[in-house]
DNA sequence: AAGTAGTCTTACTCGCGAGTAGCCACAGGA
DNA sequence: TCCTGTGGCTACTCGCGAGTAAGACTACTT
């Protein structure tokens, strides 16, 4: 009773620097996730890791490093995921379904992982938000490249080629949009996620790749595309 | 020359409260738009408004409510761009489309205040992200209202209007997600951002509301509804 | 046993930024 | 002309959190 709950490693029993090294690394993920970037405090992240500060200094370096090996940990393993079901032989479509499953997936088991890639990304000034950016940007050609290989396959309406990177941008937002939807229905597995954003997106696009656009209904002008 | 660019009220002339609220509230929304909520400091916010700081915490508050007011000015010109094109009479097609279209003219009408809607909203701990997130929220209900309602209009498959909330979100975040996608791509009109939007959405609404669901390619399974 | 390398701590410094005290100035009514 | 209220300022206090100095404890070598 003299010491905390056995949740945690109650106060610093002597580990060898790499188990120290995942414990904060797991602690900072955590708070990060919770508080963001610049509301969480180093103190609470050793607090949260059962350390004292100064080793988080010692094996991590500054707040900045420490939030920087965070991000690269957190989107290693998403892209791990990802990286891991996207045989490049098989058709767009099962790519894609693939690749969405092992997203939702991912967010299923790493939440904070999630968390922190997701929102504590954009929001600062410059220091990381910039990296980020770069993997949702690469994430997002690779997914557009997908669509134009899917739309080649099928009889291709020229303009769409134009389109793909916007859609994929859009496909992008409507995943994350519905990863954060899943944090208020636990209870959906991460196969029925998954589904219901092909079914907005494939069968949207299924339209789309066959020429069948929608049109404004009270201005005849087509905007997106020419009819 | 004496003073800076004709730009900024240089050094405070003596106008009535009215105005240098007004004023304050703008530089505010620029300054959390750029740097977000921890990061801004109120001397920024002081300092592009052309003021000294004890005046912003006279007519404004603390830095908490300040914000507060920010969120609700922006959330408020945004609810009132959209709620004045979406007649509740017309025909669901149509009133998404007339909000979607009013959503992509504010965004582009009011960078700084889409930014601070959007990004300083998810990232904080508690303040008043519950009452953004909310705002959020709201938005998808109405949509996924909508939806049930195109849905109903249609011959709906009965499993739709279990999924119309989730989909709501998904449309949602694609147009977020747009909306970042139009920062690269400045060049792009309102209403091609939004017919691009439309063109995912309702095309793939289109055929899901027609029954014809997508399915898992490998597994014969379907998990988001029965065939 | 004594040396030494690596783990871990207490107890600071120091700057930045939220919030405030107290004072100045000008416009208009008497 | 003086007087007062409202607009505005300089110049602080004060706490929090990033980062550090200096040393203590333990385990393994020789």
């Amino acid at each position: 009773m003299r010491s905390e709950q056995g949740d945690r490693p109650a106060r610093a029993k002597r580990l060898p620097r790499a188990v120290r090294e995942r414990q904060i690394l797991d602690a900072a993920t955590a708070v990060f996730s919770q508080r963001g970037y610049h509301a969480a405090s180093m103190d609470e992240v050793a607090d949260v890791a059962g350390i004292s500060k100064p080793m988080v200094y010692a094996y991590l370096g500054s707040k900045e490093e420490l939030f920087a090996v965070c991000i690269k940990r957190e989107a290693g393993r998403l892209v791990d995921a990802v990286g891991a079901v996207v045989d490049p032989e098989l058709a767009p479509e099962e790519q894609l379904w693939r690749g969405v499953l092992a997203f939702f997936t991912f967010v299923g088991e790493y939440r904070d992982s999630w968390n922190v890639l997701h929102r504590q990304a954009g929001s600062e000034g410059q220091p990381f938000a910039v990296e980020i950016a770069e993997g949702r940007r690469r994430a997002i050609t690779l997914i557009g490249a997908l669509l134009a290989q899917a739309a080649v396959a099928e009889g291709v309406p020229e303009w769409f080629l134009g389109e793909t990177e916007a859609m994929a941008a859009a496909l992008v937002g409507a995943g994350e949009s519905l990863a954060d939807w899943w944090l208020d229905h636990p209870d959906e597995s991460p196969r029925a996620m998954a589904a219901r954003l092909m079914n907005l997106a494939w069968m949207g696009f299924g339209n789309l790749v066959n020429g069948r656009t929608w049109q404004p209904p009270t201005t005849p002008k087509a905007d997106a595309a020419p009819a």
